[in-house]
DNA sequence: TTAGGTGCAAATTCTTTGCACCCTG
DNA sequence: CAGGGTGCAAAGAATTTGCACCTAA
């Protein structure tokens, strides 16, 4: 699907190497391309999705090194996940705030900003709960490669 | 966990019962215990949750017709699905405009409104990707509950 | 009466784990 | 060289499906 800026990608590997330093854990060429593979990508893979990326430069990799790289990558604050309609955990390397427009014909997940939705201060209701790490807005639609699909 | 008015439940088994006979749907006993049972819990149970509490009225029950029933009712438009922090899916029979807060330690889920949220006009870019079903924020934090457990 | 609904158990799908070998640091 | 990391295969968990019986309309 769509990519990422090559520039981006770098600054993103560098930031990996520069945390699994920090935090100890080994850059072997899996957990490089794993996460190479999620940094460039614009849309947000599954753990299939993405193995099926990284085993054209790295035909040995499974299935299961995958889904424990992601982990370890969400651990990290690397990546964060994101819920399914209905399908598996979804996976995203952007950790810059931003918002997500879901299809929930296909699955297919959009990033979006929007200072508007970054600027309404959090609920005084939401306090009584507990402490908030994070925020995002999720807009549910139908895109539309599925809307011409189905008239 | 918390209980919403009888009232409330009330009126959301009526609307049921009304969409049921619509939509040519058989009202089982199944049927309006799973919907009674979720229209009445203010959390956001799974199905295995719904199924035990369900199975407080009607000991027979089982699991796969509690999904069976989830499905339908979602179709119908009488309850949504909510994305899991890598735990399974769970169901949410308020279908008014409202927003969540989800410990990410315990997977809780609470409600909350927010007028604030719901006047913020859709971001242009959005437009771009397809129409526009639903939106909601998702407030990801750890409940003080957890924050007592893990000081 | 009768088509749709249910319960059971088996099948699927997705994800995690145990273990022996491998490779980064 | 040592300990974490990997691949494989098998285990687990969550959800779905086939089928014969049951029940709401």
């Amino acid at each position: 699907m769509g990519n990422i800026e090559d520039s981006e990608v770098e600054l993103r590997l560098g930031r990996f190497k520069g945390a699994a330093k920090q935090a100890g854990v080994k850059l072997t060429h899996q957990r490089l391309e794993v996460f190479r593979e999620l940094a460039s990508s614009l849309d947000h893979p599954d753990a299939e999705t993405l193995l099926h990326g990284v085993q054209a430069r790295l035909p040995t990799v499974s299935l299961d090194t995958v889904y424990r790289t992601l982990w370890m990558l969400n651990n990290l604050g690397l990546i964060c996940t994101l819920g399914p309609r209905r399908d598996s955990v979804r996976f995203d390397a952007n950790v810059a705030p931003h918002h997500h427009y879901v299809c929930v014909a296909c699955g297919l997940v959009r990033d979006f900003e929007s200072a508007d939705f970054n600027a309404v201060p959090m609920p005084s209701r939401v306090e009584g709960f507990g402490s908030v790490v994070a925020s995002h807005v999720e807009i549910r639609g139908i895109c539309d490669e599925c809307a011409a699909q189905q008239p």
